[in-house]
DNA sequence: GATGAATGAGAATTCATTCAT
DNA sequence: GATGAATGAATTCTCATTCAT
C-alpha cells in the first residue's frame, strides 16, 4: 500500500520505447490468442501499460494488428533480399521464395492467420500498408520469373499475375490442414514440387508432339463432339 | 398495427418443410449480412417462425451455416455431374471444372466468403459434412487428372494432391480481390489461363515454341465452350 | 420408413401404466441430473412417451417431481414400518430411525437433495402430500420418544418437536459434506453417536452434583456478573 | 423525464466506494427478490452503475453473492466476538451463541435463505470463502465446548463435530418453517430450549429429578439474557 | 502524459408448456 | 388419446473505446 509499488509507475518512456513495447506484447498475445480472443488488458498488462494509454499510440485493436503485421513484414523482406542476392540461377531463386515463404508460414502459422483470416479480410485491406509490403512480398517472386523470361528459359505468354496467384494460392491450400493444426509437411519437399509442377506443368512434353493426336485428328474430334451437341442436346 | 394480422399464427408445417423455410432464410440472411451481421431474430422473421423454433431444427446459429453450405454444396454437386457427363477431353473436362469453380465464386461471393472466411477456419472444420463435401467436389478435378495420366496425357511423376491445391489455391487468390468487391474477372478468360498454365508450365519447351498459336487448342477451347453453354444455357 | 416401427406408436397403456413408466423415468432422471438440468424432453423419450403427453398425467414438471419423491416416501414408511416392529426398546428403537434415515441418504443422495432443495423450499411445500408424509416419516421417531417418556426412560419436560428437529437436523447438517459429494460416513457409527448425544447430552451427569458449584456460589457467580454489568457497561 | 438529471452521469468514484455501493445494492435486491428473482440490472441501477461495469469488480452474478455473504458474515463475526467477550460461564456463552444464531436467522431470513440454498448448494462451495467463514462462525462454538470440556463441566467423549451438526442442525430445522414464511419463533426461548437440550440430553438422570426447577440455572438464564441485552441494546 | 473508471448495446440461447391437427 | 410443432420471454455477460481526473 505504501512505498513504491513493483509496478513502474507511470514511467515514462520514449515514445519509440513505448510503442515498440506495446508491439511487442500485442504480437505476442495476438499469436497466442488470434485476434478475437486477444484482449487489450491483456496486451496492456503485459507491455507494462494501461489500457487507455495504447490508444494514444494506435487508433484501435485493428490498427494495433496492422502495425504488428507491418512490423513482421519488413524484417522479412530486408531478410529476403539478404539471403537471396546469394542464390543464382531461376529455378534456384524461384525455389528459395517458395520454400522461404513455405518455412514462414511452418514457424510462424498464428502470425499468418492472422495476415490471412484478418487482415487481407478486411474492407480496406487495399488501402493498408500491409497490403502494399505483401505486394513488395511477392514481388520478388514476379521479378524472378521476368527475368526467367528475358533469358528466354521461361514462356512469355502466361499473365504474370497468374503466376503469382498459383504460387502463393498453391502454398496456401497446401498448409491449410497445418494451420488448422491437422498434421505437418516439409517445406524443403513441397517447394521442390510445387517448383516442379509451376515450371512443367502437368501435361506431358518430351514425348508430346509424338503421342497426342496429330492436328486432323484432333479436328475431327472436335467436330464429332459438335454434332453429337447439335443430336441430342439434352442428353 | 392496422389490417389483417401480417403475422400468420402457428402455422403448422411438417418439420421437413419448415426445415427448408428456415434454410432459405438463414441463405439469403448470411448471403446479404454475412456470419457475424446476421441475426437470428432476421432469419426468423423472415422464415416466419419465432426465434426459439430455429433450434428445434438446428443447434445453433453456427450449425445453421453449416446447414446452409452443405445444402448449396449438395445441389452444386450434382449440377456438376449432370454437366461433366456431357463434356469430354482432359483439356475441356479439366477446364470445365476450373470455369465452374470461378463461376460459382462470381455467382455467389457471399457465400463463397462464408465458406473460406468462416466454415474453413473453425477449428472442427475437417470434421464436418462440408469437409467432406469439399473434398467429394474436388475429387472430380483429381479424377480427371487422373483419367489424364491413365491415357498417357498427363505427367504422372506430380503429387496430384499438390495438383488440386494449385487449381483451388489460384482459383482463390485469382478471385480474392472480387470477393473483397474490388474490380471483376472474366470467368472464361481466367479458366483458360488457368488451364493453360497448369497444363503447359511455365517453362518453355522445346517442341512447344514451334506450334504456337495452336488451331487445335483453340478449336478444343472454343468447343469446351460450346459444350458448356449447352450443358448450362443461363450462364 | 414403412412396416411397424421400433418405436411403438401410440400404443395404449392403461393409465396406471403410462404413469407408471413415467414416473420411473423421471425419477432416474431426476437422479441423475437434478430438477433444473432435467429435461421434461429425456424424461418422456425414456418413458417411450411424447413430451406434451406427460401433462395429460401430470400438472407440470413440479407436480412431476413431487410425485416421484410421494412414492419414494410412501414405499420407505412400508418399509421401515416392517422393520421397526421387531425392534424393542427405546434405545434400540431409536437407533434403528436415526440409523435408518442416515442409510437412505447414503443409499439416495440425489433424491435427498431433490427433497431437501427444491420440494422443501418450494412456497407450498406445507399443503403438499409430502410435506404429510414427511411428518409421518418423523412421527414413528417421537412416537419412541413418546413412549419413553411414557415409561419413564426419558424426561418429560423437554418440547417434542426439538428433539425431532436435532435428530433430523443433525442427520442433514452431519451428511451435507456427503451430499455435496465430499467424503463419505458410516451409517452405523453415526447412529451411535447421535443416539447418545442426545439422549446423554452434552453434560457430565455423574459426577455433576458434586462438582459443580453448588446453588449459593452460582448465585454468587451471577451476581458478581451483574454488578460487573452495571459498573461498565460499555466495556 | 423533467427535471434535473436524475441519473448523475460518470461520476467517478474509488474502486473501494464503488464495489461498496455495488455490494450494498445487490444486498439490498438479493434480500427482496432472492438469488434468481434478482436481475443484474436492478443492481446496476441502484447502484447507479451501468450493468456492465459490475463486472470490473466481481465475475458474475454467482460471485456477487458471494461476495455480499462474506462481507455479512465479516461484520457478523466481529460483532459476535466483541459480544461474547462480555459473557462468562459455558451455558451462558453457548446460549448467547445459540440465540445470535436464532436471531440473525430471525432477522435476515433472506440472507440465510441464500446462504442455505444457494452458496451452500454449489459444486465449490466448500472452496469459498464462505464456507470458511461459516467454519469460523462454528468454530466459536466448538471453543466454548472444548472449554467447557477442559473445565470438567462437559463429556468429553463425545464428537466435537457432531455437537456443532447437532446445534447448527437443530437450528435449522427449527427455523425452517418461518423461512419459509409460515409462522414465527422466539429466539429467546429456542435458544433456551436447545441449550437445555443440548446439554441435559433427552434421558432422565438420577440425580437430575431431584433438583428439577432449577433455581440456580433459572437464574443463570436471566442473567446471560441481561448480559445479551447490554451487549446487544438493540436486540 | 498517464490513469483506470465508466460506458453501451445487444444477441444468442433455453425449455416448460400449449394446442392445432 | 396421441402427437410434436410452435411458443415466448427475458437475462447474463463482453470488451473495445472514451474521457474525467
Amino acid at each position: 500500500m505504501a512505498g513504491t509499488g513493483t509496478r513502474r509507475k507511470g514511467l515514462r518512456l520514449s515514445r519509440e520505447r513505448r510503442v515498440a513495447e506495446i508491439m511487442a506484447a500485442a504480437r505476442a498475445v495476438f499469436r497466442e490468442k488470434g485476434y478475437d480472443e486477444a484482449l487489450l488488458s491483456e496486451i496492456a498488462e503485459r507491455a507494462q501499460v494501461v489500457e487507455g494509454n495504447i490508444y494514444r499510440y494506435f487508433d484501435n485493436k485493428r490498427d494495433l494488428l496492422v502495425k504488428v503485421i507491418e512490423d513482421w513484414y519488413e524484417t522479412m523482406l530486408a531478410d529476403y533480399d539478404q539471403q537471396l542476392s546469394r542464390i543464382h540461377g531461376t529455378r534456384a531463386r524461384l525455389n528459395f521464395m517458395i520454400w522461404r515463404h513455405l518455412k514462414t508460414v511452418h514457424d510462424e502459422p498464428s502470425l499468418c492467420q492472422l495476415m490471412f483470416l484478418h487482415l487481407r479480410t478486411w474492407p480496406d485491406y487495399s488501402s493498408t500498408a500491409v497490403h502494399e509490403l505483401n505486394r513488395e512480398y511477392t514481388r520478388r517472386t514476379l521479378d524472378i520469373v521476368r527475368e526467367g523470361i528475358e533469358a528466354g528459359e521461361l514462356r512469355d505468354d502466361v499473365p504474370l499475375r497468374l503466376v503469382r496467384d498459383m504460387i502463393y494460392g498453391c502454398v496456401e491450400h497446401r498448409t491449410w490442414a497445418y494451420l488448422r493444426g491437422e498434421g505437418d509437411f516439409d517445406p524443403d519437399k513441397v517447394a521442390d514440387d510445387i517448383v516442379d509442377l509451376v515450371l512443367g506443368g502437368l501435361a506431358r512434353h518430351g514425348a508430346r508432339s509424338e503421342e497426342r493426336p496429330d492436328i486432323a485428328e484432333r479436328l475431327e474430334n472436335a467436330v464429332a463432339r459438335l454434332e453429337r451437341l447439335s443430336a441430342h442436346p439434352d442428353s
